[in-house]
DNA sequence: TATACAATCTCTAGTAGCTAGAGGTTCAAG
DNA sequence: CTTGAACCTCTAGCTACTAGAGATTGTATA
């Protein structure tokens, strides 16, 4: 059994990250001490890095719930598991698309203007200002 | 002069979005009717298609403070624009990079299992399980 | 001109996923 | 037994909005 510090330092989750997601019900309550400090052993490690790594590849709260719902009960199909780990990768790729166009069009205005002259001649102003400057239409990122 | 409805279907921003970047100090207080209502003419509208345009291209708040400022201010040298630009344009590389490693690993992960048997056996699951599992690392996105 | 009703006003609170700080208690080493 | 780091709970703050309550105003139509 070891401290929260103790199971942050070997996930790299901060401390009040932790009580955080046990406050989601990501986490069970933990054990506690006599004083009220918790305790965790090594299923509690299993599952924070479980959490971290979904975490990591951006799956949100939500989504790695259901997958610990899913996770704990290893006779129920896993078509959801699966599910969200493909609207994940939609998501991710929907995100990559429109920062590639972001990338271009930022690019681009960036080239036009070394930052050499005055704000009224500034290429990357007068492009935000007008949108007619802009190559194609861009979407909230 | 319109009103915050018409200025909103014009620019596409949301009423209450407009009234929060008045708040925020990146459009200046509307002028009013003798009923307190807000009233705008063309160059409320140009302000704001100007934050849109720089919003939709992912610059903070902040950093479209600074745009407005050096726009008010046509004589001042405009480096501190590009430099806002290039390194909005940074993040943007960087979230890319971030997200297509993501992507191959979430693409791996999720060919792994087609959801049709039991979680016990979930390719996905066991992935997020054990990070030994993963080609390489992954950074928060 | 009266009325109806859409649009506006302000204010508060909520969203995601944490992070920071105050003020107090507990654990463990020396 | 002392000391100080680590822990506890609670509240508030971050970004960029969004939603709703309850009250007021603007305007089109009868």
């Amino acid at each position: 059994m070891f401290s929260i510090g103790e199971l942050s330092k070997r996930t790299k989750v901060k401390v009040p990250t932790i009580r955080y997601y046990e406050e989601m019900g990501l986490l069970p309550e933990a054990e506690r001490t006599s004083g009220n400090q918790r305790r965790y052993d090594i299923a509690g490690l299993e599952r924070l890095s479980f959490i971290r790594h979904a975490r990591d590849l951006g799956f949100s709260i939500e989504a790695i719930s259901s997958l610990i719902e899913l996770q704990d009960h290893p006779d129920r199909s896993c078509e959801a598991a699966t599910d969200i780990a493909s609207s994940q990768l939609t998501n991710v790729r929907t995100k990559i698309r429109r920062l590639k166009t972001l990338e271009r069009e930022l690019s681009r205005i960036s080239k036009g203007c070394n930052g050499e002259g005055v704000s009224e001649d500034c290429y990357v102003l007068a492009s935000l200002a007008d949108h007619n400057l802009c190559d194609g239409e861009h979407q909230k990122p």
